[in-house]
DNA sequence: CAGCGCCCCTGCCCGC
DNA sequence: TGCGGGCAGGGGCGCT
């Protein structure tokens, strides 16, 4: 249920578990996610030690002596880890067993996510060697937006959506940076002064961090616990609330398909 | 060639 | 209680 911020809750939970850690089993129920999994996966992984788990955009990378895995969650994924004798449910699509008893499920009933073998620098993969910065690095500021932006005329929200301009903000931070930004989501990209860009930037990084601190209260539940991501808990002021009222003004808050997209704003505050 | 839609898939919620 | 329609947190890819 991923946005970046379940992303990076999730690799913090298992890394700790597998970092060092020798993959003795794979099991794959079922290949067809969104590209199929290796058939030879266990061929890849069994006897290769975890060197550590990573993630770039919403791409979690394992990296073992010789390549990488590459998992992404898609829209429903999940990444556990559970015991050995925990029964397998309905779409637990695979297995990495470390050992006797540890194991790292991957849960996916949409199949959007992916599963993935790389023997090549793995920034060289396909999916990844296009990525725009890290939203939480210094590389991502107004400075870097602002050029950017000055020769795209397409809505700031699908823009800053777009990963080769930033990775990791998706629907519903991207929803409340622009609420917080007070910047309306169908302005022209390159129509937004640079003062608002340096307003927009700390807004995406203030609201990424604090739903990666909220998500690391539920690490604790990883083991064994139902991995639910904590952020339905959180405070959201536009996502999911078209027709209520804004929480600054009262005006009731609006929305519109943007990209095909689910778009919550309102039209006093955001301009 | 930037940028828009399509589409992969299951589950859930709502209205009839 | 059953069923059809619409929508869901992603994002690559094929078109225009």
């Amino acid at each position: 249920m991923p946005e970046l911020p379940e992303v990076e809750t999730t690799r913090r939970g298992i890394q700790p578990h597998i970092e060092g850690k020798k993959v003795t089993r794979v099991v794959v129920r079922n290949p067809s996610l969104r590209w199929p999994i290796p058939n030879d996966l266990e061929l890849f992984l069994k006897n290769k030690l975890v060197k550590n788990v990573t993630r770039r955009g919403k791409y979690l990378l394992l990296a073992f002596s010789r390549g990488h895995l590459i998992i992404h969650l898609g829209m429903s994924g999940s990444l556990r880890l559970v015991n050995s004798d925990l029964a397998i449910g309905k779409h637990d699509h695979v297995d990495i067993h470390f050992g006797s008893k540890l194991i790292l499920r991957f849960n996916d009933p949409r199949r959007f996510g992916a599963v993935l073998w790389t023997q090549d620098p793995v920034y060289d993969h396909k999916l990844l060697h296009h990525l725009g910065p890290e939203p939480l690095s210094d590389a991502f500021d107004a400075h870097y937006l602002y050029l950017r932006s000055r020769n795209h005329r397409q809505a700031i929200k699908s823009w800053i959506m777009d990963s080769k301009v930033v990775v990791g903000v998706g629907n519903i931070y991207a929803n409340e940076a622009l609420f917080k930004a007070g910047i309306h989501p169908l302005k022209a990209a390159n129509t937004i002064s640079k003062a608002r860009y340096t307003h927009l930037v700390d807004e995406i990084k203030k609201v990424l961090e604090m739903a990666i601190t909220r998500g690391g209260t539920t690490l604790r539940d990883f083991v064994g616990g139902d991995g639910k991501p904590g952020y339905f808990a959180q405070e959201l002021n536009v996502y999911g609330r078209a027709g209520q009222p804004c929480v600054t003004c009262a005006k009731v808050l609006s929305e519109k398909r943007v990209a095909q997209r689910s778009t919550v704003y309102c039209v006093n505050c955001q301009r």
